[in-house]
RNA sequence: GGCCCGUUCGUCUAGUGGCCCAGGACACGGCCCUCUCAAGGCUGAAACAGGGGUUCGACUCCCCUACGGGCUACCA
């Protein structure tokens, strides 16, 4: 492999709400990134919007990176040697960057106020010209700034942009792209209370922390030549741009509550593997090249390439995400497994599980006696229940009706069902092959095709017309309650022939 | 409206000028296997947005158009 200098990547989420998949894919990528160069992998809370905070997203975002096991090398609780890892704790630091800004000339206090700002608009919109601020506030005194400050009015500090020229910034997934500078207009990088905007402490911290890539979504785009002005006034360099493509909905508008988008801890608690939704997720935007598609984290790790991150977006489906889930549980150990299932079968009904009735504390070992049987059989983990159910009852009641299998009579239903009491009572050891070699012994001595021998056998013992295999199910279930099974579902069937019958 | 980014099967994608009358996967149909359901195997239908160039040759390079999306805040 070639080697490659460490990258230092951070996921700067802003704590406002849930974490979205949109997100969660950005900090996939930064951490495939690090794990690949051996670099590190950095969280920093940007909480400059003291309107839009939440304190519940911190937790959320923490929470999720987690879950995905996305390991960080430093971040607000483990700190580090650039910490603290809050914007909302490196206040000074914007503030003499935006200081430094103010004596080079390259930005200057504003008074102009919110209401004068909206009206502006107003007037641009009505006259059918493009909205935007008209840098009126460049030239304003020293007096004039402090008068407005004695007064009380706002006063935020704004980044004087050239009137002309353009400016190519290098994307890395894009190539160059090209902004024309009189098309933009100064904007703030101070705001009135004290807090930096984005373009700032993005600048400011992304340079302070060493950060080597600068991965986010296409949707700051735009503001890219913001940030590259404000580097080159502040004499800094650019760190390298990955501007990935958007996650959008099935009607290709960005995802949303409403179009099925879900937060990580979502698809955590409907089932879904880690390792599933982050091998589906990479995929979303990304390939590695050839036809591979179920990976292990670390096999992505190792082939990702920034250079093969798609530029176009990407609508996510929820399909092959089941498929996707399937294929790592498929693959996944069974102790593994049987730990994952185990919260979904004590789950209680009312807590979104799906059976009162079980008998609980579940007995982990018989579930993972069933892991190997299930595992082909499930998309999600909760799927496990109803599959399972009928292990965890004392009883089950079985629909005599449906004993009677397509091509079948009453009297093969008594057949099958005497005939397999005989032979389950005699089997020993009383394993799965065992069961199944004396089952099946019995398709010549009965002249019943196996079809017709184990329907009745199956939805007497288990009480489903679909259910895990028939002979692993029957030793799991144990000799006893088999049979006693069998002979309730005997005189169940009997019952039910004299009350349809005359 | 302006600016920016994008456009290969329904969806995710492979494809970096000839290997492509375009390959894989999901979903869908058929067949096989089979104790139900799955899983698996085989198989079918399904795409280079349109138009101009460049070239001996364009899915691949350039331009235009169309369409989609993003941005256009003292939000990120």
């Amino acid at each position: 492999m070639t080697t490659q200098t460490p990258a230092r990547v951070r996921f700067a989420p802003s704590p406002t709400g849930v974490m979205h998949i949109g997100g969660l894919r950005t900090a996939l990528y930064d951490w495939f990134l690090a794990r690949k160069t051996g670099g590190q992998f950095i969280l920093r809370i940007e909480d400059t919007d003291r309107n839009r905070y939440d304190p519940d997203a911190e937790w959320h975002i923490k929470e999720s990176l987690q879950w995905l096991g996305l390991d960080l090398d430093e971040g607000p609780d483990i700190g580090g040697p650039y910490a603290p890892y809050t914007q909302s704790e490196r206040l000074a630091l914007y503030a003499d960057a935006a200081e430094k800004l103010i004596d080079s000339g390259d930005a200057y206090y504003d008074d102009t106020q919110p209401d004068e700002l909206a009206a502006l608009r107003q007037r641009q919109q009505a006259a059918g010209q493009a909205p935007g601020y008209d840098n009126r506030g460049r030239h304003r005194t020293p007096e004039q700034i402090q008068d407005s400050r004695d007064r009380g009015l706002d006063v935020v500090v704004r980044f004087r942009v050239p009137d002309h020229g353009e400016l190519q910034i290098e994307d890395e997934v894009r190539g160059r792209m090209k902004f024309d500078l009189s098309l933009l207009q100064d904007f703030v990088i101070l705001k009135s209370d004290g807090y930096p905007t984005y373009h700032l402490a993005h600048v400011v911290d992304d340079h302070e922390m060493s950060i080597t890539h600068v991965i986010r979504g296409e949707e700051w785009i735009p503001s890219a030549p913001r940030h590259v002005l404000i580097q080159q006034a502040l004499g800094i360099p650019t760190p390298k741009y990955v501007h990935v493509p958007l996650i959008t909905a099935q009607n290709g508008a960005k995802l949303s509550k409403r179009h099925g988008a879900q937060s990580a801890l979502e698809y955590r608690d409907a089932g879904y593997a880690p390792d599933a939704v982050l091998n589906y997720l990479a995929l979303l935007g990304w390939s590695p090249g050839d036809d591979t598609e179920v990976m292990t984290r670390n096999e992505i790790a190792s082939r990702f390439e920034i250079g093969r991150i798609l530029s176009h977006p990407a609508k996510f489906s929820a399909e092959k995400l089941e498929w996707m889930n399937q294929q790592h549980i498929m693959k996944a150990d069974d102790d593994a497994l049987a730990d994952m299932m185990m919260p979904f079968l004590e789950r209680p009904e009312e807590d979104g599980g799906f059976l009162d009735e079980i008998d609980r504390p579940v007995d982990r070992d018989v579930v993972k006696a069933m892991v190997p049987v299930l595992k082909e059989r499930i998309k999600v983990l909760p799927d496990a229940v109803a599959l399972l159910d009928f292990l965890f009852v004392e009883q089950v009641e079985p629909n005599a009706e449906e004993m009677i299998g397509r091509r079948m009579d009453a009297e093969m239903v008594l057949t099958a069902l005497n005939a397999s009491i005989e032979a389950l009572t005699k089997v020993d050891p009383f394993t799965s092959d065992e069961i199944e070699a004396a089952l099946r012994g019995l398709t010549s001595t009965t002249g019943l095709k196996a079809g017709q021998l184990f329907t009745p056998i199956r939805v007497a013992v288990t009480a489903k017309r679909i259910a895990p295999p028939l002979f692993e199910s029957i030793e799991v279930l144990g000799r006893e309650r088999t049979l006693d099974r069998l002979r309730k579902g005997l005189d169940a069937f009997e019952t039910y022939l004299e009350s349809a019958g005359e």
